[in-house]
DNA sequence: ACAGGATCCTGGGGGC
DNA sequence: TGCCCCCAGGATCCTG
């Protein structure tokens, strides 16, 4: 479910409750979850100790330790929030993270069950953050080194913005956006973007995503933040889950189309291959 | 090398 | 009411 502006919102909400608190056990109910590590060493890793930073790289969240970092993903349905320890666990909470005396914990909560836990010594130590491309709020990308960047994708350019390699935390939705932002057709090969269709896109990927994290992220379905609020962005997506409606630029009609396996909304009369 | 498909899961919604 | 199919904010394998 999450993609950059939703799992900002979440970091930002889960640090003042987090921080400078000690963790005491964790608990995991889905093994695969955790892939090589068991919920046992789990436990083990982060029994007493602090909470120092939590911190976003793409769409992992990185909880630093006092020792050692826990990496979350929250993928579909992900979601984290501190609350009273009960038992048994809320519903749909696959791990739980004790804090302090006990009283509260940290629950990752994930229906479908496809979200990821890993520990690790240090950031360094994350495989899975390796390969991750810019950040898109930080670092401002140049047409020409986008350009350059796309030279070797044969690939549509809605499907190479999913790549995490590329830009790291853009998912369906703003890959969607930002495509109509920039008036591009998604169906466009990326090595055949233009020097000004780049330059569309560099300012267009940061604009929808800090629009987007200024109203709290988009509640689609079931998203909602650790301090349980729900993003109002979904208000005012241009094409994404607007198939058969109204352009809000050109007055044509969006459409959907399927893009490795997943939809692409856009606006056949106004996103033009050039 | 790369594009497309299947896979991991659970649940909601629409059609019949 | 129930059943079947499709769909879902993601990412990683496997195949041709």
């Amino acid at each position: 479910m999450p993609e950059l502006p939703e799992v900002e919102t979440c970091v930002r909400e889960l640090r003042p409750r987090l921080v400078g608190r000690v963790m005491r056990s964790a608990w995991s109910t889905v093994p695969r979850q955790l892939g090589d590590q068991t919920a046992r060493q789990l436990s083990n890793f982060v029994k007493d100790r602090e909470v120092q930073a939590i911190t976003r790289r793409g769409k992992y969240i990185v909880i630093e330790l006092n020792r050692g970092i826990l990496l979350l993903h929250l993928r579909m349905t992900g979601r984290l929030y501190v609350d009273t320890t009960c038992k048994p666990a809320p519903d749909y909470a696959r791990a739980g993270f004790v804090l302090d005396d006990g009283r509260e914990s940290l629950y990752f909560r994930d229906v479908r069950t496809l979200g990821t836990i890993r520990f690790y010594k240090s950031i360094a130590d994350a495989p899975e953050l390796l390969n991750l491309g810019w950040e898109p709020l930080e670092h401002e990308v140049d047409a020409s080194e986008l350009k350059q960047t796309l030279e070797h994708r044969s690939q549509a350019i809605k499907v190479v913005l999913l790549d995490q390699s590329l830009w790291a935390g853009i998912g369906n939705i703003y890959a969607s956006e930002a495509c109509w932002v920039a008036q591009i057709d998604p169906r466009h090969l990326a090595q055949k973007l233009t020097r000004v269709q780049c330059e569309r896109m560099c300012t267009a990927v940061p604009e929808v995503l800090n629009t987007a994290l200024l109203r709290g992220g988009s509640s689609l379905r079931d998203f909602m933040s650790p301090e349980g609020n729900y993003g109002s962005f979904q208000k005012e997506f241009r094409v994404y889950d607007r198939e058969g409606e109204v352009c809000l630029r050109c007055g044509g009609v969006i459409k959907r189309i399927v893009q490795a396996q997943r939809s692409t909304y856009f606006c056949p009369k106004c996103q033009k291959k050039r």
